[in-house]
This record gives C-alpha cells, sequence and structure tokens, in this order.
DNA sequence: GCGAGATGGTACACTGATGTTCCACTTTGG
DNA sequence: CCAAAGTGGAACATCAGTGTACCATCTCGC
C-alpha cells in the first residue's frame, strides 16, 4: 500500500488513522504493562482485535512497528535539541524537556522486555547514547560539566531521571507542567544547597 | 514447618538452602526478565521444576515471596543507613551505597509488572517512600538541600538513580565499585561544575 | 443504489506456560 | 543399615493468549 510506514506522519485515510490510534493506544498500554495482551491493547485503541492482527500479524510485528516509532520519535527530540549550539548546559536542559515529552514512548523502550537483546534495538539505542555522550563530552572539554564522572554514566543518569520524571507524573507526585524542570535542575545543579552547608 | 520464614536468615536445613538458593536465583533472573517461565527460574536455581512448586505452589506465590524478601532486604538498607544520624547529606550518600547494593532485590520490585497495583506493596513501598521522604525534608529544614525541589521528587530522583547505577553495572557501563560513588556525586552536587561556566 | 474498503464478532486450532500427580532415586540422620 | 526427607523427571490436564478464517455490517465515493 504505501512506500514507506512511520517516517512522515501525514494521514492518508481512514486506515492511517486508525494505524494511529493503535500505535498510540499500544505503546501507552504496553509502557504501563508489558504482559498486557493483545485484547487489552485493541480495546484500548478502541478497534476490534481482528483488526489489530490485520495491522500487525503478529505480536512481534506489533512491538518492533511500535520500537520503530518511538526511536524515530526518539531521534526527533534530540533533532530538535539542537545539542550543538549553545551552552552544553543548555542543550541538555533542551534533551530533558524533549525527552520527557516524549512520555509513553520512550518508557515503553526501557520497559519492553522483549526489546532488551534485540540487535537492531542495540543498535539504535548506541546510536542514540553515542550523540548524547557527544554533549556530555563537549561540556566536559569546554569545563561546564565536571570531567570527574564518566560520559557515559552521565548519559545513564539522563536516561534515568527521564524516567523517573515519568514515573513521578504518573502517579501524580508531581505535575506533568514541572517534571522537565524538576529533572533538569536535579541533574544538573544536585540537590545540595549552594553555599555548602546547614545555617539554622 | 517453621514460624516464621525471610525475618532470620539462619538456615535451618538442607530445605532451607534450597529455599535460598531459589529466591536468589529467581531474584536475579525475574529482575532482568519479568517474562520468563518458571523453567527458566528452577534451572537458573539449578533445581528441577517440581521442586520449585513445591516450596511456591504457585507464581505468584513465589512472587510475593520474593517482593516480602526484597521489602525486607530493602528495610534493612534503610535502617542500616542511620538516616537520623549526623548531615543530612552524608545519610543520603549511606542511603545510596546501601540500595545500590541491594542489586537485583530492588530492580525485581520495580519491573516486575504483577506488582504494579498489589495493595500490600503499594503499602510497603509508601512506608519506605516516607521515610526517605523525611530525611530530604530533614535536609531541606537544615539548609543542606535545596527547597526549590519537593522532596517527593527527589526522593523520586533517588530511586532512579539507583535503578540507573543498576543498569549501567548491569551493562558494564560502570564498575561496580563506582557506580554508588556516581551515582551520590550525581545527585548531590549535579554535574556542573562549581565555578560557573565554561573557561577553556 | 452499489461495489470497494474497512471493520467487528464469532469460532476454531494451536501453542507454551502452568500446576498436579506419581514414582524412582539420593541423601541424611538416627 | 534403614526410614524419612528431599529431589528430579515424566506424564498429564488445563488454560490463557495467540493467530487464522469466515461472515455480517457499515460507510464511503461514485
Amino acid at each position: 500500500m504505501k512506500v514507506r510506514e512511520g517516517i512522515d506522519t501525514t494521514p492518508r485515510g481512514p486506515a492511517d488513522r486508525t494505524r494511529r490510534a493503535i500505535i498510540n493506544a499500544a505503546t501507552g498500554v504496553l509502557a504501563r504493562d508489558s504482559t498486557a495482551s493483545l485484547g487489552d491493547v485493541a480495546r484500548a485503541a478502541g478497534v476490534g482485535r481482528t483488526t489489530l492482527h490485520r495491522y500487525y500479524p503478529d505480536r512481534a510485528t506489533l512491538v518492533r512497528a511500535l520500537a520503530e516509532e518511538a526511536f524515530h520519535a526518539t531521534e526527533l527530540a534530540i533533532g530538535a535539541s539542537t545539542l550543538d549550539e549553545g551552552p552544553a548546559s543548555d542543550a541538555l536542559r533542551r534533551l530533558l524537556y524533549e525527552m520527557i515529552a516524549l512520555g509513553d514512548r520512550f518508557v515503553f523502550l526501557l520497559r519492553e522486555p522483549s526489546l532488551a537483546d534485540d540487535p537492531q534495538v542495540d543498535a539504535a539505542e548506541a546510536r542514540t547514547t553515542a550523540v548524547i555522550c557527544g554533549l556530555i563530552a563537549r561540556g566536559q572539554s569546554s569545563g561546564e560539566f565536571t570531567s570527574e564522572l564518566p560520559a557515559a554514566w552521565i548519559a545513564e543518569a539522563v536516561g534515568s531521571l527521564v524516567y523517573g520524571a515519568w514515573v513521578a507524573m504518573e502517579s501524580g507526585t508531581v505535575p506533568r507542567a514541572n517534571a522537565a524542570r524538576f529533572a533538569a535542575a536535579t541533574l544538573l545543579g544536585g540537590i545540595l544547597t549552594s553555599d555548602g552547608s546547614g545555617a539554622t
């Protein structure tokens, strides 16, 4: 039917609308419970299980499509953060905002067990990790970021905090509007007060 | 057979040794892949599937036992951190070390889907969260920790970074010996250099 | 109105995990 | 040495999720 799918977002008819609905709902459901049945997914998408299978014959096919979509969105988010421009700390802040805005789509990638040692996924993950590590390294060599922590760890911390922010939003611990700001403040400045220690 | 189990760690016979082996192996396997079959768990424990069922008739029973064990270990870790003593920042550092040392057992709690809305688990989680929030609040009112971030968010960040440290260790990104130190440095001080910005 | 496309529901076969039963074997303690 | 406890394997019934086939219905654009 179509040449490529998932790359351009123009809906081309009712079928594409359904496909979108499935992708979105499935990402949401599976991000929250990776053991959800396809029936659950179909119901969440407001679609019959038959229809779901018509678009994605396999569970594996569906998961793969979701992963590609999620990775694509992640790469867009990274692109939108213009990591090469301006101070590294500002760039990192932009990145956190964009990644947290990904919501479901980022968390799904972390939580879906079948993606754990998929070579395709590993490659995509390595690509995005490399970009983030590049930003960290830039910040380190410019003196903005500490060099006492390895860039790879900091990149991992970015992911963890984005995940933590999602969980906090999900559970209502933190309002959506504040999550990104909190995460950025924590990562960049830590939680210690600048002056050091406790005056009464 | 026994009055209570899991509370005191004295092995009372070969049966208890087996029980330990199952608990440990199961925690490790399920923390890494929550969809692992009971056959996988049994094999990892070096035990027949029959024996596994003899100790834990249900998968649900097994998971519950693992969760109780993990929570117990977490509470021990919190206790060992003596959160009430000394500067809050030191206490928090101790907590991070202890929690990261939990390894599998903490991660299992986060990753097992069936624990998601178990009331029993929620209650236990609320208890530990409250203790951690208490520590954060102490640090905030003493002026050690910033008051611009809600304590609940910081508590969430603690969990996220512990998780991130585990992932980093697991993937070999960070050596086990450094993980806790990195996580503590990140949380407390952030990644910005103290002087502010980039001199060449 | 009508045919093409899209959908939902029912029914069915299949599969893998699960939980149980039974039995033979090994180890342990007395 | 012997009984009791502990174990592993095979065999089995069950079940939920999965994937497929078929058909009735609905809604478009023409």
